[in-house]
DNA sequence: CATGAATGAGCATTCATTCAT
DNA sequence: TATGAATGAATGCTCATTCAT
């Protein structure tokens, strides 16, 4: 397609104006300790269930709190009684989502076994990608649009603790227990290699058919994970 | 009802909708290319431009015309006036994204060297991430959502087109060219890792930061998954 | 986030479109009364009121929302929130119209006397078009452009009752209580000229002029309707 | 009913009448001689024609430019050409039409048979709703919404008609000639039960079915009409 | 004359949010 | 708490009209 980009679609004036004030000072956070009684919370987790739901699919704007306060089985004055805000329960299932996201990053030891490490990390995101699609998706619709919520935690947080698994990783390359490489990319090709089976999901199962399209294809997707990180596409014994 | 006159009021109607300045009178050609004055593809080339550039990041729904016309830069009525639907636009996009979306996998020949096929495959579509990585965030976004206007294709084109490098890629295991595993989940891991730089970018730059993140980012990803689908994190010399 | 999924995204979005509010959770009956409240009862006539006003003088595609909401009293999403659709409002308008518009040809009784019964139903007729000269429009208005709303109930339900009672006259022609004619075209006549009074009513009274335009233009058409039927306009005696 | 006139065939026909005195008494200012070549009066004329067709159904407001283009087979920009206002084309229609609908009645002569002359009065009428059933709904349209570009002229020129018919009804009631009855109306009568056939054509049809609704309805009408108007409803034979 | 292109003003409908009860 | 009702601001799309060629 033709390279005649006139403007970037940040420029645009229509989002300028949609935004309102949300830039404008971040959360207020501490502020609010929130009595939080049950039923509050259990409310709330409805609709964050609901709104992760619909927010995976269709992404922030594409998604209606109808579409939301219907899933969560409410009306929609009484979701927004509970957030405000659209932009809040995105907010909320954002930062929860982070936290849930570099759980499995975290567990990965320094002092373990590297490969017994870093093939129980795969595992655990593969699980993830299994267990939690719409998470997954709605991490990677924020990551489509620029991370516009989270781009901060991005550069802050989970920077720091990539650069702290990095450590490690060259660490064991320096023991020469793995192949010396570039961690970071290490990382990025566990992440997009078991996020895809979520986030690709339509087209896995497309591909694979109704024979292996079914839940099998994890399993199958571990075992090839596992070989490709440990040996590549070379041929073992030669000889 | 009314007496069957040569138009009647109903049919010319429906006809205007539909057709769009076609010309009405007889349809000689089974299926009319379309004028198309130089006008016409200029302008459309542009919209389809600009509705890359917005659809790629909010997604269809979130997507306006209104921004769609203004990255443009064009009224809204001039915009629709060469695209009557918002959907037509996102479907030119689509049609023509899956040609360029099959074509590196289709270069990959039987007759080539394993090693080398694959590693080229690797590269081109380590480029056109680069490249084109607008293009790679609307495929992704249509996958999220479950590819409502693709799947189709997905099924029966995509899948064809696997299925046949499937093959290729077992020919090469069965004469040990390459390690046998499961080709299917190999294609996968070649689109994972390299569509990733350009769906996840925000989150690869800001893990990267300002010193490894810039353009030099796209020869390391290269070497690293050059490495993995080489050799994996094994170590080479082992003794 | 708890896994309590209810309903899917899909199914929802649809859901929401078609039902409207009305409660999703089982379909218990064969066809919800629909809650109604007095307030949605009022409103909604009061909607069915102003649209009548519009519609009737403007036909359906002549018609804006803007007009009736304001009309009405009302803003325009608050009308939508009562009437989703435009069409839906015309729908009501049309169906409760044809009930009032079978009534006085339903209440001409065979067991009456014919003549009896002929002038009271050109009353009856008379007094609708004086009354209900809205309904007779909107009537009007959807003939003149082919019926598309109701052809099928014309067909049907109209037909068959203009059947029967097309039978009655002509069992009183066979007992030689009326004269013999064309019991339909009988029919159509009534039709067409008490409902002329509603219809062109702007004719009526730009040629009677302000004298005799007045409220007992209904009179006088009565009473020369009457005699019409009645006698037609050859002299009495002669003699 | 109408011969199905192709676009040429019908145009002609309307034309000839429409040249006689289609500049006669418009009301526009004295100040346009316009030059009028054969072409542009022609254009016009299929413009007209086209107008004819679309206003009829939708109604002013219904009727889209782009759709009366399409019927008369030229651009949208070429027909604003001859016509530069949607309204002028549909003013230049209804001025035409008057004249047209005021002729029928301008022939019934105060020297003639009254019986004779109303009878060719009703037939005129009544092979006017056959042959030109669009401008009978245009008619009726126009009436329907309050007569807003004409009810000058039926103030003026049609009611200086009808009461100069009036009087030669009244003086033939004064000879004995027709029953002493109101001769406004009466030409009241006559105009909604012979206009009916076209006004209220789908449910003329729909009622007679498929066996009586083909073209002899006319002369069934015709037929019933005549006697309805001479002798009523009461049987000839009174003992 | 004729037409492709362009646009301001609608228009039906949606949606996040507010209000009243 | 919960919900029916209400609305300002879009949003996709249409249309009469104008412009330029």
């Amino acid at each position: 397609m033709a390279p005649k980009k006139v403007k970037t679609v940040e420029a645009s004036k229509t989002q300028a104006k949609r935004q309102h004030k949300a830039n404008a000072k971040v959360a207020t956070a501490p502020a609010k300790p929130r009595p939080q009684t049950r039923i509050q919370r259990e409310k709330q987790d409805i609709i964050l269930e609901a709104a992760l739901e619909v927010f995976s699919v269709h992404g922030f704007r594409g998604a209606t709190i109808d579409q939301i306060a219907e899933v969560a089985g409410m009306s929609k004055p009484n979701l927004l009684y509970y957030f405000p805000k659209k932009e809040e329960i995105h907010r909320r299932l954002m930062s929860e989502l982070l936290v849930t996201w570099l759980a499995p990053l975290e567990e990965m030891r320094a002092d373990g076994d590297p490969f017994v490490e870093i093939r129980s990390y795969i595992r655990r995101k593969l699980e993830m990608a299994r267990d939690f699609p719409r998470q997954s998706r709605l991490f990677a619709n924020e990551m489509l649009r620029g991370a516009p919520h989270i781009i901060d935690m991005l550069e802050v947080d989970l920077k720091a603790l990539v650069d702290e698994k990095a450590q490690v990783l060259m660490a064991w390359m320096d023991q020469g227990k793995i192949s010396r490489t570039d961690p970071y990319h290490l990382i990025f090709s566990i992440w997009a290699t078991t996020q895809h089976y979520a986030d690709f999901d339509v087209q896995v199962r497309a591909i694979l058919g109704k024979g292996r399209g079914g839940e099998g294809r994890f399993e199958d997707a571990a075992r090839y994970l596992e070989q490709l990180f440990l040996h590549g596409l070379t041929p073992k014994a030669k000889g």
